[in-house]
DNA sequence: ATAAACAGTGGAGTATAGTCCATTGTCAAG
DNA sequence: CTTGACAATGGACTATACTCCACTGTTTAT
């Protein structure tokens, strides 16, 4: 199929297709053309982008993206070692939510105290904003 | 004093605040220069700084801090314009966060059905990378 | 006198993930 | 026969926040 298809049937752009292709996530041999030059992309490329959206949906980077398909090339993408990437990120995912949550609170705060006290300063700039 | 100082000071790299310089973050008059073409700061330059730091750890991004020096310039940052701002940030914040746990969610309850399901394949390749 | 440490400027590079553009070529329909 | 839709390619641009580099000039310490 050409890259319009490929495009409809994964909803991805032909610009990110292309991109994917710069990127070497997925490639196309010299044979794989048209007499005209057109790119002949195969149903095995179709499931590639559909596999790179999933494992990007679950929030992993192109480059790490790309760690899994190698893996699923060599026929080595484990339960186990697909596992463990996974958790890795639900870990980062969860400091992250973390850090989030901590910047919450303290945002918070200081906006409760903003409240209280810095709004009878007698500057018109609060205070917030340059205490400590 | 010169960039070192305030570099010290600051906790800023020379790097960075030429980089705040350059954005317009802070400024420096064309008379505030020593006879050999060092830029001599203010004290009301190294408040800036601590100002922007403290603004930036709320986890704005300087083209909002951008904004909060505005407001300061003009004596217009009021606990209630700080407010808004604060409150509108926390709300991201707090959107953002849910979208992570949403992720983790996600995620965590793919690995369960993996640890159940998929392990048992032919394939060597963990169903959940292509699985819908 | 000379080297180290510091200052100034302008511009390039980093990471991320595309998006957009110009230019050229190809194909199908009217 | 020409217009529109599609294809290929290469390169520029976006946002964010710096960081690093080269090159030059100045000051300080030895």
């Amino acid at each position: 199929m050409l890259i319009g298809e490929l495009s409809n049937k994964t909803g991805l752009s032909r610009d990110t297709i292309r991109f994917y292709e710069k990127q070497g996530l997925i490639s196309i041999g010299r044979k794989e053309r048209r007499e005209n030059n057109y790119k002949e992309y195969s149903e095995n490329t179709l499931h590639k982008l559909l596999t790179i959206k999933r494992i990007k949906s679950f929030g992993f980077t192109l480059n790490e993206t790309e760690e899994f398909l190698t893996l699923l090339d060599r026929d080595a993408a484990t339960c186990e070692n697909v596992a463990e990437k996974m958790n890795e990120k639900l870990f980062k995912i969860e400091e992250r939510i973390k850090e989030l949550q901590a910047l919450k609170a303290s945002l918070s705060n200081d906006l409760t105290n903003c409240m209280s006290n810095c709004c009878q300063s007698e500057s018109n700039n609060c205070q917030m904003l340059s205490l400590n």
